[in-house]
DNA sequence: GACAAAAATGTGCTCGAACACATTAAAAAA
DNA sequence: TTTTTTAATGTGTTCGAGCACATTTTTGTC
């Protein structure tokens, strides 16, 4: 009754071989309806499921997944990920799996879509990509369905229904959870600036759905807050350092600023000048910031987990296809509130 | 070169049969010095790993685990640890993975030891629990160790050199952590209070640690705190909450109320009477203390997530014994910092 | 009833590791 | 050299699922 039960065993128990029990179970035909019934009514008693194990060796295929990535040389947020691929690689590779990295420039969507090209015509079992461009990643996932190939994203969203397994973070909560923090820590009145800080603006829904959770926060308890939104981009041929620096100049006192990307430490670098008691509250263990954290110049960064979004989508699928786990259609990070003293649990 | 290699793979190379090349690899001698150099030649270009699914299948044992830990019904704080054990138990029963649950009341060693006699006389293949009383599991990691079985622990620590896998969190770190937001909330100068609550002190290393590294963080930034420390233990006649009320009457007036325990929810109930601008900091994510934390009477809570820490240790062993992945020998967690905005994604 | 065609059922092999057992080769004793 | 003993090597089976193929049973037709 409480017995892990094989083929051989309901074969026995409905009198029949274990071919006919296995025609029974993949609904293969060519069974009589008496032999049917048999095997039917041991099925329903017992609750069979297939040893994963055994299917997984009888199977014996290798796995490719391609990995759609930013290079992250150009921004290093994205280190943590290449991190994870290499951890995966080392557990999983003896069990058949393989894993194909595509490499984009962030600011390209040229290089994405050759990425995604040269990567899909290798016929990969899965693609997981980072959906930084709307339209070309919604291209990418559709050629992919076509395809049969199974598709993940993690760090963004997509609308693309077909979508297997999305992970990430709800970007308007953690707008929230910044709102809190700076609710806690100046009272009921004040003035914040939002700033979304990037070299390009590819990334725009990412920075706004923070910003809308952030304003929604203080609308929602009808606190006294005024809030200035600034987008600040790299001037072409004026060092994004000093175009930081010349913003800071313009800017009005504020008693805190939300910098809606990774870039807080370009902020950082000059606050104790132009805003010495000011909080800036940002995102992302990147170096620089963890730097800027433990001077104090930054009060909280909120942490994306790029590597463990990788990970879990990494093992969910691996996981998909070595022993038929299902794949978790969309999975919510949580939203990690992070101070001089626990960031170093969350760098692994 | 790249290729996943069998043990036929290798006779053939090394012209010799599977047979000999397995008695190569597992030692077990009957080999011709000219056969053991041809085999160990061709497995020194190739980096053998026997194909873990294959192994797993031939060995195809049930393992039992069984897990001491405390009632849920005595403290909240378990629950999650119930609800990890049911989805390990849904997602690996198929795996041949048996689960036995040792529960053992929170205050009784007595109940702790009989429950690992029970559980140990079943000659599980490992036992994880929680070492809530000192003596009492260094005796029972002793047994296990004896007895060949596998030894883990989550939650709490013991100093046993034998134990196979510990995952918790660092107490002294998360009492920094603590002291950060009050030195955030506060700024440099402020009194506080350090809050041992508890029905019995079985767990008094575990709130000292807190204690340790709260008052670590001012003594080294050299801030001007006051800080003291009150213990407040469950008298036998008088409900814990009237407890709670009469301490804090003749409390003076404090800036922020540091909890070690789980229990920060019996003083939040009271604050707003009697100390209606001092924060709280505490414990956990049980029911009444979200309940206080979304009513702003709780600042902040630290989750000590013990739904992972179960989580973790179970699959950590199965993936030992099903797949001979080595054991992390000792796992630090990340030390949650939660408030109103971002709980919700901590409960799963 | 005989025989062909079709349907149903059972058998046997594979995946890779691990080990029991059978077989062969080499060394020791006669 | 022949026989016995020991060492060395190879073969075959198991784990459970899954599928190809062989075999048996049933149905249809003259």
């Amino acid at each position: 009754m409480k017995e892990n039960y094989t083929i051989k065993d309901i074969a026995e128990l409905a009198g029949v071989s274990k071919g006919t029990v296995d025609r029974v179970i993949h609904k293969r035909g060519k069974v009589s309806p008496k032999a049917l019934e048999q095997v039917n009514k041991v099925l329903d008693k017992i609750e069979y499921k297939p040893n994963p194990i055994a299917k997984s060796l009888k199977n014996n295929k290798i796995y490719n997944i391609a990995i759609l990535l930013p290079d992250a040389d150009a921004d290093p947020y994205w280190l943590p990920c290449y991190e994870a691929i290499k951890q995966i690689e080392q557990e999983f590779s003896h069990f058949g799996i393989k894993i194909n990295k595509g490499v984009f420039k962030p600011k390209s969507t040229k290089s994405f879509t050759k990425a995604a090209d040269l990567v899909i015509a290798e016929k990969p079992d899965a693609v997981l990509m980072v959906p930084l461009f709307y339209k070309e990643a919604e291209h990418v996932a559709k050629m992919c369905v076509a395809a049969g190939i199974k598709i993940a994203t993690f760090n963004n969203y997509i609308k693309e229904p077909q979508i297997n397994l999305e992970i990430g973070q709800d970007l308007f909560q953690s707008g929230r959870v910044a709102a809190k923090l700076f609710n806690m820590l100046l009272g009921n009145k004040a003035t914040l600036a939002v700033l979304h800080i990037d070299e390009a603006f590819q990334n725009a829904s990412h920075m706004q759905e923070k910003e809308r959770g952030f304003k929604d926060y203080f609308a929602q308890k009808e606190l006294a807050y005024t809030i200035n939104v600034h987008n600040i981009k790299k001037e072409s041929k004026i060092p994004f350092d000093q175009t930081i620096e010349n913003f800071l100049k313009s800017l009005d006192a504020v008693d805190g600023l939300f910098v809606t990307t990774s870039k807080a430490y370009l902020l950082a670098n000059h606050i104790a000048a132009y805003l010495p008691k000011s909080f800036i509250i940002g995102y992302d263990l990147v170096a620089e910031n963890i730097k800027y954290l433990e001077e104090d110049k930054i009060a909280f960064l909120i942490h994306q987990d790029p590597k463990k979004q990788v990970y879990l989508s990494l093992t969910n699928l691996i996981e998909f296809f070595l022993f038929d786990k299902p794949l978790q259609e969309s999975l919510t990070l949580p939203i990690d509130i992070i101070n001089t003293e626990n960031y170093p649990q969350y760098l692994n």
